[in-house]
DNA sequence: TAAATAGTGTCTGTGAGACACTATATC
DNA sequence: GATATAGTGTCTCACAGACACTATTTA
């Protein structure tokens, strides 16, 4: 068979419809970028969330997010970093796109979709200054999949998918460092899986797992100090932050 | 805590930019869904691609993919499947969503973003009727990761991106099926893992991982004929087609 | 030395993979 | 019986989890 051709055998065919003329005549829908940060504080999994000063629901409690800027954004990624940037002073969190939400029902203004991100970040590294509308942003801890207030537009059901997809890939990833700062100790890191995952996990079985991954390096000399033992501190490996391991952890 | 409320301590603070009226008057970026579409045919991984027949691309190939009509679709899945009913005769294939793609470059009229699925189907269900179009629809068999010929727009990365995630998901979960036709055997099943993974697996780990997961009924007193000794026919169990294995197959 | 947590070693049960064996059809 | 593939049984090695043990600090 020529395999830089179309395959030949059941020969190709027509749609049944051959007539669309699909152009771009119909009304675009409303397109925005929504982030979900996600940090750990006091132990807990938290949310950033914005109170919304508009309508619709001008009031409720809202995920990050704010339409695409064609002239800024060279690309969806863009446009969540600078929502992140400008909306929360983040600079450099773990990003990643979720997925996307659209129909005809979530904004009462219309039709619209959003193309969802999830942020993890250390909470040492939100330093917000302090600006006019103090009470607009706010930390909410995550009971299950969601907050203890209804959300605006579908962003519980976002919200929820957000924590779904970051309880799914720490079993398998090292996606719990990026919600540590820059040193840590194992200890530190055991008890982030634990918390995020809600379950014990045997010391002996963490270490093994962590150590054939290699994506951890101690630092010489530093150790963190206790009134016992003190624990080794260690940070990541140039470039292997992110880091899926062979099974689950 | 109030756990009602937002969290207390280190208290709620403000954005760096609080003063960002982001409504809606950018210029709202074309939006479109485009779905990869793939089967097995000859044993093979395949991939439906259209011939564009109007500019940007004329002439190139490209994955199915439309406008959103807000009147007409109800959210983004059933766009999808607007699409896939319209310009290729598809009723019910497994589908999901892959990953949105939007930047200031893929497509030459300007700032574009698409929602991208990924549909499964049995070539089986590929009943395509002869319309006027006949040679603008077309299998093309999936080299690597891609196609022998040059995609229109982003469209060879949102491939890529398909191919890697139907690979990525085989590898723990039921996926397959969707690629057999109703009625299949348990040898035919293993070949398609086989094919989609380019690996050999063990007979026995094979039957041992699908029996556990429970997702196959035999077909009773059906049996594929041949000259030797013939393999019983199974069918998927009702509601269980897309089934997460504990771990890998 | 008591307390507390860090960190390591050992044992065992499970299960995946390798592979040999049995079963059942046609010719 | 020969041949070919379907389908099952057995063995072994690796490894995850349980758990006990050692190490190192402060008080």
């Amino acid at each position: 068979m020529n395999s830089r051709a179309p395959s030949s055998t059941p020969k190709p065919a027509a749609g049944s419809v051959a007539a669309t003329a699909d152009t771009a005549d119909f009304p675009r829908p409303s397109v925005t970028v929504d982030v979900v940060i996600l940090a750990l504080r006091e132990d807990r999994l938290q949310v950033l969330l914005m109170k919304r000063g508009a309508a619709p629901f001008r009031g409720a409690w809202a995920v990050l997010g704010g339409y695409i800027h064609p002239s800024e954004d060279a690309d969806l990624e863009a446009a969540a970093r600078r929502i992140l940037r400008q909306k929360a002073g983040i600079e450099t969190p773990y990003l990643e796109q979720l997925a996307g939400f659209g129909d005809a029902r979530r904004d009462p203004r219309g039709w619209s979709a959003t193309f969802a991100y999830f942020a993890l970040i250390a909470s040492e590294q939100l330093v917000l200054k302090q600006g006019a509308n103090a009470e607009q942003v706010a930390w909410w801890e995550i009971e299950g999949e969601r907050v203890g207030t209804a959300l605006a537009f579908d962003h519980a059901d976002i919200l929820t998918n957000a924590v779904k997809r970051l309880r799914a890939k720490v079993e398998y990833t090292s996606l719990p460092v990026h919600l540590l700062p820059a040193k840590f100790t194992l200890p530190d890191l055991q008890r982030v899986y634990e918390q995020i995952l809600d379950r014990h996990m045997d010391k002996s079985a963490f270490r093994k797992r962590i150590a054939e991954a290699d994506f951890l390096e101690p630092i010489p000399g530093e150790k963190r100090p206790a009134s016992n033992r003190p624990a080794q501190m260690y940070r990541v490996k140039r470039g292997r932050a992110t880091i899926f391991f062979d099974r689950t952890i």
